[in-house]
RNA sequence: GGGUCGUUAGCUCAGCCGGUAGAGCAGUUGGCUUUUAACCAAUUGGUCGAGCGUUCGAAUCGCUCACGACCCA
């Protein structure tokens, strides 16, 4: 049984929709069908970058310069027989000047006149400046291209409500610049992430959304159902193992930008929908993944901020002196200043340390996992300036490979700005064996009642034990990076259409 | 899950000591041929988020619910 809505809504009526439409009805009598026939020549940018730099006199003297534009009415100022407009289009805005005596017989006061902000026109004429400098278009041509049945938000306040901003975004992209502008930059750095890494050599793949067993990470999925196969199907949670088949297919250097899928909480920083990049090369070490990351993050904010100095809602963060890197344990003393290095080296000291900091402690845990409480509780929301933390333990990183040193770690980092984790990477677990022992403790935790905890993937062991070159791998949030690079506080300010509950 | 705040005209917001709803913008009508949040004059427009209660009387007080924002777990 589908529960999907499929009921025609009653129609949304006040007096200015109602005005509007009978304005649309009138045109329609003179033949207006929602023409696709006007062909724009020019653009708001283009123009003002050519020509805002000449002045009124040189403009008026120089061969008239005929441009032809479109978009949409933001502002009008009629002034009786004279008016004028201001149209926007995706790169800005560009002031019209229309008269009467320019135009056919009537068509300013029974057509111009009665077109609405919100409708999108297009408009032909030679350039000029006004008095006050700025330049325009003396408009012998003008036509309603498409009419708009709805009032645009306040002309100078935009649209203001939070929760209309997300659900109809259209309307915000259409009256809030700054909206604009952030959704702008996101495709900037989505754009750079992606040149960054094709420079280096990486070959962009997809991969599978929908996945017969959820894994690599340690989430609960969106589950859903393959009808002609009779199968249960889950959203991907990452799209780690299937990047890592792919190394074992000698594909060694590949990466993914696309949407993962957990179904967790919403907040201002998490959406049941984000965006990673995650990206794997086969004969190197995460030391090579902290100095690309670095390397990348440097150019992101010198591509957005301009800057080494990045402001992020009232703080700012160094992007400009080498990234901190410090162990987990090292992280932990040092913002622990009671804690010692040999109460960290034992579970039951560990224990007590949690205790009495007030971190809730599972008998299951291990002295890794306990560490992991100690460290998310009293360091992460600290590290504000780019600080890479390094030696996770091996407890809490299923797939990631042992130090060599010291099996209890794992040659492994998370990247931390501002106190919320950006990236993750680590040296690939690469032993079969060793794989299928982590699974299997896996199944064990989701046995004993922890239901994030990982499915044994078997496909994925046979996989490795076809052999899996030494390999890195990393993931990038691509939502908080947007975030930290456009200043915003909420994930929903960085996407596009946010994951809402349903208005009532 | 808990707490705080919010939801009033198409938009931005007042009103909240309970007495039956206001402004600006947008719209409509008129005036105005270099304005720029144009201006001047007149004017239309509201189940005050939903429901229940208290009261002679509720946008206003109380409770429940919905949605949103922020904080906490």
């Amino acid at each position: 049984m589908s529960e999907t809505q499929n009921n025609v809504p009653e129609v949304d009526e006040n007096k200015i929709i109602a005005e509007r439409r009978a304005k649309l009805n009138a045109l329609r009598e003179i033949g207006h069908s929602y023409p696709n026939t006007f062909r724009r020549e020019n653009t708001s940018a283009e123009l003002h970058g050519k020509y805002d730099g000449m002045s009124k006199e040189e403009l008026a003297e120089a061969e008239p310069v005929r441009v032809k534009v479109a978009g949409r009415m933001m502002l009008r100022r009629i002034m009786g027989k004279a008016s004028f407009a201001t149209l926007q289009d995706y790169e800005g805005r560009i002031q019209i000047y229309v008269t009467r005596d320019e135009l056919p017989e009537g068509f300013y006061n029974e057509q111009f006149k009665k077109w609405d902000l919100g409708d999108i026109v297009g408009a032909e004429g030679t350039l000029f400046k006004t008095n006050t400098g700025e330049l325009s278009i003396h408009v012998d041509h003008i036509e309603l291209i498409t009419k708009s049945i709805r009032p645009l938000p306040d002309k100078f306040h935009g649209l203001q409500d939070q929760e209309v901003k997300y659900r109809q975004r259209y309307v915000d992209l259409i009256v809030n610049e700054e909206s604009r502008e952030t959704f702008i930059m996101r495709s900037k750095i989505v754009q750079h992430v992606r040149n960054f890494l094709i420079e280096k050599g990486f070959m962009e793949v997809e991969t599978p959304m929908m996945h017969v067993i959820p894994g690599g990470a340690t989430a609960r999925p969106f589950n859903t159902h393959h009808n002609a196969l009779d199968m249960p199907l889950y959203l991907r949670i990452a799209p780690e193992l299937y990047l890592k088949r792919l190394v074992v297919g000698g594909f060694e250097k590949v990466f993914e930008i696309n949407r993962s899928f957990r179904n967790e909480g919403l907040s201002t920083r998490h959406n049941p929908e984000f965006t990673m990049v995650e990206f794997y090369s086969a004969y190197t070490d995460y030391h090579q993944l902290m100095d690309y990351t670095e390397e990348l993050l440097k150019e992101l904010a010198e591509l957005t901020v301009g800057s080494t100095t990045v402001p992020y809602q009232g703080q700012e963060f160094d992007f400009g002196k080498p990234f901190a890197r410090l162990t987990m344990k090292d992280a932990i003393l040092q913002y622990n200043p009671d804690v010692t290095a040999e109460q960290l080296d034992d579970l039951e000291a560990a224990r007590e340390v949690a205790k009495s900091l007030h971190i809730k402690i599972e008998d299951s845990y291990g002295l890794g996992k306990v560490l992991t409480e100690i460290f998310e509780e009293t360091v992460e929301e600290k590290l504000m300036d780019p600080t890479f933390i390094t030696e996770y333990p091996a407890e809490v990183s299923p797939l990631a490979r042992r130090n060599d040193k010291n099996p209890f770690i794992t040659d492994r980092f998370e990247l931390f700005i501002g106190g919320r984790e950006l990236a993750n990477g680590f040296n690939e677990l690469n032993d079969a064996e060793d794989q299928a022992e982590r699974f299997r403790a896996q199944v064990e935790a989701k046995e004993a009642g922890d239901d994030e905890a990982m499915h044994y993937d078997e496909d994925y062991i046979t996989a490795l034990e076809h052999g899996m070159p030494p390999t890195a791998g990393e993931g990038i949030g691509i939502d908080r990076l947007v975030m930290l690079f456009t200043d915003k506080p909420s994930i929903r300010d960085v996407l596009l259409f946010p994951h809402m509950r349903p208005a009532s």
